[in-house]
DNA sequence: AAAATCTTCGCAAGCGCTTGCAAACTTGTT
DNA sequence: AACAAGTTTGCAAGCGCTTGCGAAGATTTT
């Protein structure tokens, strides 16, 4: 068992608050009793326990993380330097893996407002967050959003400029003499990936480069996604030059698809990203992607619930951050 | 500010107690009274709060999931499932990433210590955790291991057979017909490490094959390590003909490094990983490789600490598993 | 030297829940 | 009808900490 408040201040001789007092350095402890009871704090490494801190102050020092998918791509990096920043702020992360489950989404979703933790960060974008979304409307909890937007309500959001991106990544294909771009991309509910189509057309627009409905494949975040996607795009009457793609699995099965029709890359294909997680560095050939600053967007959700959390001022309610074009091999000639 | 037990008393008309022993299915609460507590608890969607019910009983269903680091190849799969186990069981996985810094050890093992979780999963087999075991030694508290070994104390463990692993892969190359497989690992003092080491000098001496200390080459298990281990291979006087690699990233840096050099995989270095996860198989040309059952490693672990904390009994306290071989092209002719 | 002002400290209530124990109420037995 | 045995319920203390408030002590003022 470990020592106790109670243990301490018998052991120094004093009340319990004063120790308390003293050791959350609050006014009221004259300069040598503190000093006399902080002695006695070290040499027995006495810590408060928190669930009855927790209890008393009604906080928990938790936050919870809520995912639709831990193993997504880019995913570990952002939690790890979320992970990071919170800490430093005396914060614990909980994991909350929703499997895109409402059931789940509801449970933990609760945990914040039964004040189980003192906030949550929900991180990722697909069409599961509507579901989230409305659970989040009702209680007005603190929470911030990480490549997700909330369509009626403002939350606290930090996210990638995916109309850039998407500008980013069609532009690049243009400059390389290419014409007939498809865009292999994620369901268009999603914001994010709205966004991204919209950063395609705004390029084309700016190329003089008719858009053709034809050219956008819709389909699931999945590397069967890319893959299937490949063999509907040879059905149409005129096949592309390159492609652009919304995230890392599909390019994965866009690629292989590609490879086994027997084209290449970027021969008679170029391919662009989306993500940069550690794929699209590893496949091959090595993919040129829209990269997303993964570690600042970890770090800065932290900031932001922690912010919230003290009741100070966000800067910039909606922080949209700048994605970089980053080229590799799939696109160059 | 959400309902307490003692609302939800004086609406039923009861003592707190009996509401209490409702709520936690303790007999001594007749069937009447108990439904209709029951009534009230799901009509106003009471939930306890759980600081509170955590301080009282001296438990706070929170386990620490500490990591070196939460971005090490395979991980997200693992975690998936250990929270998805956990979660079945009623408990909250906390993130501690160490990266590999002793007083962030220190720290997060404190959290067990001070009672502020249950319990704690340790994953991760690099020798960092040598530090992390020493301090596991002090404090006797409920911990599990997850692809590590204590060495000195008998920590209950779910871990691969890695000398299995080792063999699997080497018989697997002897069997291709090769017989100077350069061996490609991290440091040996990792008791991982060292058993895969054992499996490879198992299956050498089963073929009758010499040992050749100059075909182990030990680096550090990075992306660098493995494109360096290629050009020291190289240096020496009879060139290997195939490769077995311990870790995905490792992987990764070798086939770069080979490809770097205008050699061919399979052609003229076979190659086999270990770890199986997605990078492996995206990799060009895709891994052969021993692969881990990610998923069962993550939910054993969790089951582990789970019947820990109940007082249950555990079976095999030392839980290996069996790997398995995965051919892809890196290694067929 | 007494009164007024600050500072330092302890008392006790409270955070929301659990649980041992005793009181009150049932039921069954003779 | 009286009593034993069992069941259902409430009381109150306790988990370890925080905090408002008043008491005591130290310091300054007149």
């Amino acid at each position: 068992m470990p020592l106790t408040l109670k243990d301490i201040a018998k052991i120094a001789g004093v009340a319990e608050s004063t120790v308390s007092r003293a050791i959350n350095n609050k006014p009221g402890v004259g300069a040598q009793t503190r000093e006399k009871i902080m002695e006695i704090v070290r040499e027995h490494n006495y810590q408060p326990n928190q669930l009855a801190q927790g209890l008393a102050k009604r906080e928990t020092h938790l936050l919870a993380l809520i995912v639709a998918d831990l193993t997504g791509p880019g995913y570990s990096e952002i939690i790890k330097s979320m992970e990071k920043t919170a800490n430093q702020a005396g914060y614990q992360l909980i994991i909350c893996n929703t499997d895109n489950n409402l059931a789940k989404e509801k449970t933990y979703l609760n945990l914040v407002g039964q004040h189980r933790v003192d906030g949550a960060i929900i991180l990722g974008g697909t069409l599961a967050n509507n579901n989230i979304m409305k659970l989040a409307l009702n209680q007005d909890e603190l929470l911030v959003l990480v490549n997700c937007l909330a369509e009626e309500v403002l939350i606290p959001t930090v996210l990638v400029d995916n109309a850039r991106g998407g500008y980013l990544a069609t532009v690049h294909l243009l400059e390389q003499g290419l014409e007939k771009i498809a865009l292999v991309m994620g369901p268009a509910n999603d914001f994010l990936e709205s966004e991204k189509l919209n950063g395609y057309q705004q390029a084309l627009a700016d190329y003089n480069i008719p858009f053709r409905e034809q050219l956008i494949i819709k389909t699931d975040l999945s590397r069967e996604g890319g893959y299937n996607a490949f063999f509907r795009v040879m059905k149409i009457d005129e096949l592309p030059d390159g492609f652009f793609v919304t995230n890392d699995l599909l390019a994965v099965g866009l690629t292989e698809a590609i490879k086994m029709g027997g084209y290449l890359i970027p021969g008679d294909f170029a391919v662009v990203g989306y993500g940069d997680s550690i794929i699209s560095a590893v496949i091959n050939p090595a993919l040129t992607v829209v990269a997303e600053p993964l570690q600042q967007l970890g770090r800065l959700a932290a900031e932001y619930i922690i912010k919230l959390i003290n009741d100070q001022a966000i800067e910039e309610v909606i922080r949209v951050l700048e994605p970089e074009l980053m080229i590799r091999e799939s696109s160059s000639p």
